[in-house]
RNA sequence: GCGGACGUGGCGGAAUUGGCAGACGCGCCGGAUUUAGGAUCCGGUGUCUUACGACGUAUGGGUUCAAGCCCCUUCGUCCGCACCA
């Protein structure tokens, strides 16, 4: 028998003599052989290489690339198991698959273990990156490894630092001097999405402030498109676009100013709510508000308030954002004017007021905001009643809490008094502009994207500062910019960078003058935000990727991964695959058409953790029970958008199932070997065609059940429904050809979820390989039974059953229902009051 | 506090459009086979009831000939947001 190609035909013949006959004589089904058996030849035929063919309709298919911690966990197996189904679904169904897969290899880790181990960065993630692939291979995906993409290689981030570069000329990346996040275990700073409840998303450990001169992307500026854009985004989960929604926090309102006749000057304040402006009474600064200095120059309680800045500043995040947070501030003695009725207001510094958004100034308006009365009714300061429901009167004296409804009738708000509300607050802005004091404004949440990081492996940002020249791009042709080798890992406030003389050391590209290199990396979520795009040219060393390629490929028609990104990696990549469509170097908006947010593998309840001690390792049950049976289970216990409860029995009866198709097809070999391909269906006995209509609607309920609902519980149910039907001709004559029609399809159907078993008995019957044949059809003709069988109900209650003639008309069906002796029992001496026929499902009387 | 998802046997889950609730799998019980065990094959398995039958999809109500599914109420679990002015 030859090996590396599938079996001939004649040789096939060889085998089904050798198996045919009872139990004992029968091959056994080994996963292990056959599985290493069939990843070689897969590999060896070049089996899932993937061309470009514009003639063709084109299929992207994709699992977020893994970290390389070294070993996949089954959150990793679910992942690829789900995509490789979508993968090798597609392309039995005729499509142009793309489904590609590589390594997010830059990132802390990599840098600990050499500063533990002192094992260096590139040989760490290397080695794991080996082990990983070794275990992907074992899982039997249909991966074309050709077009792996490896962010740490520097032909990769050549890229990511050309990216770089492309976004510092279109004005959108920045250095500035700024109070950023830090985490001091990892020893680099944070983007804002990457503190999560004031924790590092990586490590969990607290986040503190630190000043800082960094770089930024300008994200805040793609905000409104961000956010209006989600609306394309059909095939999203809408929990992902609703966290995505309120991430970027859009809101508007007005700014406006008030003069603060004893320094001067004035100060910006920003609101939604400027129906309530007649209601302000105080003024209240965040602690870091640049405002704060000049007012400690005049104020006479200069002291207390910078103590209690301080103070403020040594808060954490998390105790600042605590949901029950206490309201303090300090009077700095000082008043601002109300510009729209001349109020003297006191300005307050306080905790509660961020620095970071608006404009750090907010008004205080204690009767409209119950922030501002909480914070008012500690200090005795003023509150003035500015709006009331429509025909009530509300009685501050009353009131235990602002009146925050946005309904109501202005009050005290001189000529806006008895508005309504919303015409109020339109009037009141348009006042503001008229008169030049204030301006329509639109505000975001978001922030802009804090992309330095003080570590070593993570791509060089390719930026040299010269003295003279200042702040230098290096030159294209230049790139990649390549990580040193003589460094000292350590951790601290600099990057590692910064140790390497050979490194630092440069010469300017415009004057040729002494120059310095940046010495921060990039986030390493700039290197993913982009890599979906490299696969579709991977080799490219001229350019990122070739418009025709990346064109034809992307977007990606079905991402997969986990809810944890949300946010992060999910936003960067659509901010940075605008920017590329910008530069007209990609033509669309967004790269995810459709995404499906996968659940997590527990275990007793739990996520599968080492604390826990809960894990199961995915080489321990491939090694017992082979990867078929493991991403059959992992398919078939729940469906993919839930969590999923592991059990080492469901594994078990995963494995069962496959060993009952490689039986029932042992036992039936001589006669699926005998059969034809091509038959006429009408010689077949009752039971057979029963067996024929159930393997068509089977093919009907998996097409739709893959393809359509995402389904593949439901989907794996069916095969084994059709398997256990296929079982009852085990001791009895079954006709060969439909022996062979049915073992064909059942094969066809099984493949994209268990590719080797099915490779292996495809080969014993029929020719080439499953994976290359095309997706069964359903003869629609063959699901049409003769009979059916109609629920009766008296009064909505299941009395009898009937079995009817399916084309039997609705009055024969009311009539045939009428005449059932036991329905005549119950509805006699009854009237019959309606009797309603569901054609070919139900007939129910309703009697009294 | 606000927003969203979910709640079905002993367990994972099914019911796609308002039409037989519990498919399929696990577990359990029984039978066949076997020297025995295991494996395998077959059958049973929501609850109560001797049976007839009654009850049953978190809770209470409603709409309907008919509700797991639609509407309202309450409870619970999970997720997201939360001093964003």
């Amino acid at each position: 028998m030859t090996t590396g190609n599938f079996f001939a035909i004649g040789e096939q013949k060889a085998f089904v003599a050798f198996s045919h006959g009872r139990f004992d004589k029968m091959e056994k089904y080994t996963p292990q052989e056959i599985e290493k058996k069939w990843q070689k030849v897969w590999e060896d035929e070049a089996v899932y290489k993937t061309e470009r063919d514009d003639s063709r309709k084109k299929y992207y298919a994709l699992e977020m690339f893994p970290y390389p911690s070294g070993n996949l966990h089954m959150g990793h197996v679910r992942n690829y198991s789900i995509g490789d189904v979508v993968a090798r679904f597609k392309t039995m169904q005729g499509y142009n698959v793309l489904h590609p897969m590589g390594f997010d290899a830059f990132g802390m880790p990599a840098e600990n273990a050499a500063i533990e181990h002192g094992i260096h960065p590139a040989k760490w993630t290397k080695d794991n990156i080996a082990n990983m692939t070794a275990q992907q291979k074992g899982m039997g995906l249909s991966y074309d490894w050709d077009r792996e993409a490896i962010t740490c290689n520097p032909d990769y981030y050549k890229w990511t630092q050309w990216l770089f570069e492309l976004v510092y000329k279109k004005g959108l990346a920045y250095k500035k001097a700024a109070t950023v996040n830090w985490c001091d275990k990892c020893g680099t700073v944070l983007a804002n999405e990457q503190v999560v409840d004031g924790k590092c998303w990586r490590c969990d450990s607290p986040v503190v402030k630190k000043d800082l001169a960094q770089w930024f992307f300008k994200i805040t500026d793609y905000a409104d498109r961000l956010l209006k854009d989600l609306s394309l985004l059909k095939g999203w989960p809408e929990r992902v676009k609703t966290m995505q929604e309120n991430w970027i926090g859009k809101s508007a309102g007005l700014e406006f100013s008030m003069e603060i006749p004893e320094l001067g000057e004035s100060v910006a304040v920003y609101t939604t709510r400027p129906d309530t402006a007649f209601g302000i009474t105080f003024l209240a600064l965040a602690a870091e508000h640049p405002l704060v200095e000049k007012i400690c120059a005049k104020s006479d309680k200069a002291d207390e308030i910078k103590a209690f800045c301080e103070k403020v500043r040594q808060t954490s995040d998390i105790e600042r954002t605590a949901g029950d947070a206490d309201k303090e501030g300090v009077f700095t003695g000082l008043y601002c004017i109300n510009p729209f009725n001349g109020n003297k207001a006191q300005i307050w510094v306080t905790n509660y007021v961020l620095a970071e958004y608006g404009t750090g100034a907010v008004m205080g308006v204690p009767s409209g905001d119950q922030r501002d009365w909480l914070f008012a009714k500690k200090y005795g300061i003023d509150i003035i009643l500015t709006l009331q429901p429509k025909g009530a009167k509300l009685k501050l004296a009353d009131m235990t809490a602002a009146y925050v409804e946005k309904d109501g009738e202005l009050v005290n708000s001189g000529r806006f008094t008895g508005m309504e509300m919303h015409a109020a607050m339109d009037a009141i802005m348009d006042e503001a502009e008229a008169k030049g004091f204030g301006k329509r404004r639109i505000n975001y949440r978001l922030r802009d994207w804090l992309i330095s990081r003080q570590r070593y492996w993570g791509a060089p940002i390719p930026i040299i500062y010269c003295d003279k020249c200042g702040e230098v791009l290096v030159p294209e042709e230049e790139l990649p910019v390549k990580l040193p080798e003589d460094v000292k890992f350590e951790s601290g406030a600099k990057s590692p960078l910064a140790t390497s003389k050979e490194f630092v050391e440069c010469r300017c590209p415009k004057c040729g003058g002494a120059a310095r290199r940046e010495t921060d990396t990039m986030d390493t979520f700039i290197c993913s935000s982009w890599y979906y795009l490299r696969y579709t040219d991977p080799k490219n060393d001229s350019a990122p990727f070739a418009k025709g390629d990346v064109n034809y490929w992307a977007p990606v028609d079905q991402y997969i991964g986990g809810i944890e990104h949300a946010i992060l990696h999910l936003l960067y990549s659509r901010f940075v695959t605008k920017v590329l469509k910008d530069e007209g170097l990609v033509d669309f908006a967004e790269p995810f058409t459709n995404l499906l947010t996968q659940g997590m593998v527990i275990k007793d309840g739990a996520k599968m953790s080492k604390s826990k001690g809960n894990v199961v390792s995915p080489e321990e049950i491939i090694g017992k029970f082979g990867a078929d049976t493991a991403r059959l289970f992992i398919l078939f216990a729940a469906p993919v958008e839930r969590d999923l409860e592991w059990s080492d029995e469901g594994v078990e009866g995963s494995f069962r199932f496959l060993s009952r198709v490689w039986r029932i097809l042992d036992i039936k070999a001589d006669a699926i070997n005998s059969g034809n391909d091509a038959y006429d269906a009408a010689t077949l006995t009752a039971d057979e065609k029963k067996l024929r209509g159930q393997l068509h609607r089977t093919i009907k309920k998996v097409t739709v059940d893959i393809g359509e609902r995402f389904m593949f519980n439901t989907a794996i149910s069916s095969c084994m429904e059709l398997v256990n039907h296929l079982y009852t001709f085990q001791d009895k004559e079954l006709n060969p050809d439909l022996a062979r029609e049915t073992a064909k399809n059942l094969l066809l159907m099984l493949a994209p979820f268990a590719p080797h078993i099915t490779e292996e008995l495809w080969s014993k019957f029929f020719v080439g390989s499953v994976h290359k044949q095309s997706w069964p059809k359903c003869d629609e003709a063959a699901t049409v039974e003769n009979e059916i069988e109609i629920v009766v109900q008296v009064n909505g209650k299941v009395r009898d059953k009937l079995v009817i003639a399916a084309d039997a008309d609705k009055t024969a069906q009311e009539e045939a229902a009428l005449a059932l002796p036991k329905i005549k029992e119950l509805t006699a001496g009854k009237t019959v009051v309606k009797v309603i026929v569901v054609p070919k499902k139900l007939v129910n009387i309703a009697v009294k």
